[in-house]
DNA sequence: CTGCCGGCGTTCCTATAGGATTTGAGCCAT
DNA sequence: ATGGCTCAAATCCTATAGGAACGCCGGCAG
């Protein structure tokens, strides 16, 4: 490859262990959550190749394990696309989703809640309040990162192997749908006060609180962004 | 390859759409499942496409793909490995988890079900009925399937595609256990009662009772097996 | 006897080449 | 002018080859 920057990876880290499908992997999310990969765009894996001076094979890799999931899909024999736009419908499944699940894990989280995993929930918050949101597409990233964050954390606490990975399926979809959900950043104040509204239940030691707190979180954002993006 | 047998199952089905990886992908579920890769074993992507008569390069895609469900691991640069076995503490976060999943997916079933989804569920269960389990290993297997069935086609019928996909990643761990959790099949009688108890929650066109009916269900499952396995 | 070390096989990992398939454009007949 | 057909470029899919790292085993020095 003419770039050294990707090999100096292996070559500066022996003790790396990582291996160029897994930064092929890394490079294609960012690609997809940046919007460089726009919706319903095909992706051809010799175009990624060419793209990321590599060969085919680690980008098929990488492929596969994005397609489960959900950021691309596959055809046999045709290759592969970006998934395509949530419609009202999908919206309106993901959130029913993140219902059944989120706030099982806010209760869990909050009666297995270690000192560290406080605080990091306390900074996500924080981050949350002092991150920038009003210029342009590329500022939202810190809010957004910080809003991905503090459930992902949330997820983490729960101490609960399958109820993560189960999470971790939905998180990427939401991050997507946050950034191409069409919706700007509108609900901030609200939606950080009831962030804050959750963290004060972890803190207060109270589980059913914090479901409680969850599902409302959920139902807001629902209620909000259905209201915002009446497009169909 | 001098051996020209392999390709005969391209050239047999001219229109499969189904490329070599994921005939690869099926055969190697298929081993996980009958116990001919067991727990902890080595999977040797070189030995894999040896056998199948493949080149390793579908083996590695199917092996992508396979590590998102969670019955192998990957360790870069030594090759996948068959997850290990349960242990209780492994058990008990898959029962919670589904305890958080299941009951939703039947509330949410009991609402949409069609009456094609009914009659699944019906025969699902008349095969559990019908199915022998007093013979050999290999006689469970439709027993098993019938269970398996019957989860599955209730995360269907809810109508929520990542409700779906969050069962199915849970339900090949689910199957895994059943098959190498050590216990048999003891509970037969009881498990089918429960069955039977959520598909008349289910005709009888009542969500909250057909969520309850499979809460008691996983609970009392969780209960007999921990009884039956105090293994640790 | 014990600990170190160097060769050797196995395996993973990536690159490259070639066959098979799909897609789109261009041409011809109606 | 339009529908159908042919051809060619692009793409996917698989196979094969080679480089690099890891683990094992026998030999040798202390």
């Amino acid at each position: 490859m003419a770039d050294p920057s990707p090999s100096a990876a292996r070559a500066g880290f022996p003790v790396s262990r990582q291996v160029l499908a897994d930064h092929v992997y890394e490079a294609l999310l960012e690609w997809l959550m940046d919007g460089r990969l726009e919706p319903g765009a095909a992706v051809s894996i010799d175009g990624m190749a060419r793209e990321l001076d590599v060969s085919p094979t680690p980008v098929r890799e990488a492929l596969a394990r994005l397609e489960h999931t959900g950021m691309v899909r596959r055809v046999a024999l045709k290759g592969y696309r970006v998934a395509p736009v949530f419609t009202r419908e999908d919206f309106a499944e993901l959130m029913e989703a993140r219902l059944s699940i989120e706030p099982v894990n806010a209760r869990l989280a909050c009666s297995r809640m270690t000192p560290d995993g406080l605080d990091a929930l306390k900074q996500a918050v924080e981050d949350l309040k002092t991150a920038p949101r009003g210029g342009s597409f590329a500022e939202y990233r810190s809010y957004l990162e910080a809003d991905e964050r503090f459930h992902q954390l949330i997820a983490a606490q729960a101490s609960n192997q399958f109820l993560l990975a189960a999470y971790n399926t939905l998180g990427g979809q939401i991050q997507r749908f946050r950034l191409f959900g069409g919706v700007g950043i509108t609900d901030a104040e609200q939606a950080i006060a009831e962030h804050q509204a959750v963290l004060d239940a972890m803190i207060g030691g109270d589980p059913e609180k914090a479901a409680a707190m969850m599902v409302d979180h959920v139902e807001k954002v629902r209620g909000r962004a259905m209201a915002d993006a009446p497009e169909d």
